[in-house]
DNA sequence: ATTGATGCAAACCTTTTGCAACAGC
DNA sequence: GCTGTTGCAAAAGGTTTGCATCAAT
């Protein structure tokens, strides 16, 4: 299995791209995406930004993270099994460590709803946003 | 305090739109709001289901609900704390009672983040979808 | 009869696509 | 130099809004 068959060539955008989202304090929106990225390759057009997004969707180098009141985010598929926290005064969302859940993916609900994975999001406020 | 202020008159639009969602078995996307009210109001027009969603929003009588994969979709907030669950077969998505999650709303975690609120969601197959 | 609600079409905003110019390899 | 990639602008989707008409009170 390959990984990171981003396209075949490597250009400044992609690598751009591609560092922005590796180096986030958590999932990030095209809109995030696109202003980080615009700092460091300046002419950066928003089509090759959704353009590559695609791109390591589809190679699986990132994935997709649904918050709620936040358009589709997007964060690094290696990093390992996590939760997410959105921070309501800042909007930021942030990773947290671990998971908290009690139900392992496999399991069999009450009713036969087979659980083949999950997603949590906490919601409240960041330490920065509640001087915690 | 009042409550379902739908705006002032009750059109049977509304009442539609309101008894869709009420009636649903989980969570609905617009699309399907206005594919299941259309079947009871027929000439209804999909601006009528967008500002009718938006004005029971802002009434409180429904509340938004972010899933993977899928657009927002909108359920009754009188409806008892519970998690989600969508079938990555059929798509459709589901309550399940109650709540699973062992960290109580006002915990505040390592790191200094204070949870407010919680959204879990489930994936996987459905009883219909798995022969379960 | 009054005035809020609806349906249609235009406007908007986000995302996708066509295409000529550009840049990896 | 060949051909994949980019940026721009046009197109496509989904959501919102303006307005004349319709209907609840």
């Amino acid at each position: 299995m390959k990984q990171s068959k981003i396209g075949q060539r490597k250009t400044t955008q992609r690598e751009a791209i591609s560092a922005v989202i590796r180096q986030a304090e958590g999932p990030l929106t095209v809109e995030e995406i696109s202003e980080r990225a615009s700092k460091l390759v300046a002419s950066l057009g928003l089509a090759t930004v959704y353009r590559t997004v695609k791109l390591l969707l589809e190679s699986n180098e990132i994935s997709i993270v649904s918050i709620p009141h936040s358009h589709d985010r997007y964060e690094a598929s290696d990093l390992a099994h996590h939760h997410h926290f959105r921070c309501r005064n800042c909007r930021l969302v942030f990773d947290l460590p671990g998971c908290i859940l009690p139900i392992p993916d496999g399991t069999s609900l009450p009713g036969g709803y087979k659980v083949e994975a999950h997603e949590v999001t906490l919601i409240g406020t960041c330490p920065e946003c509640n001087g915690g």
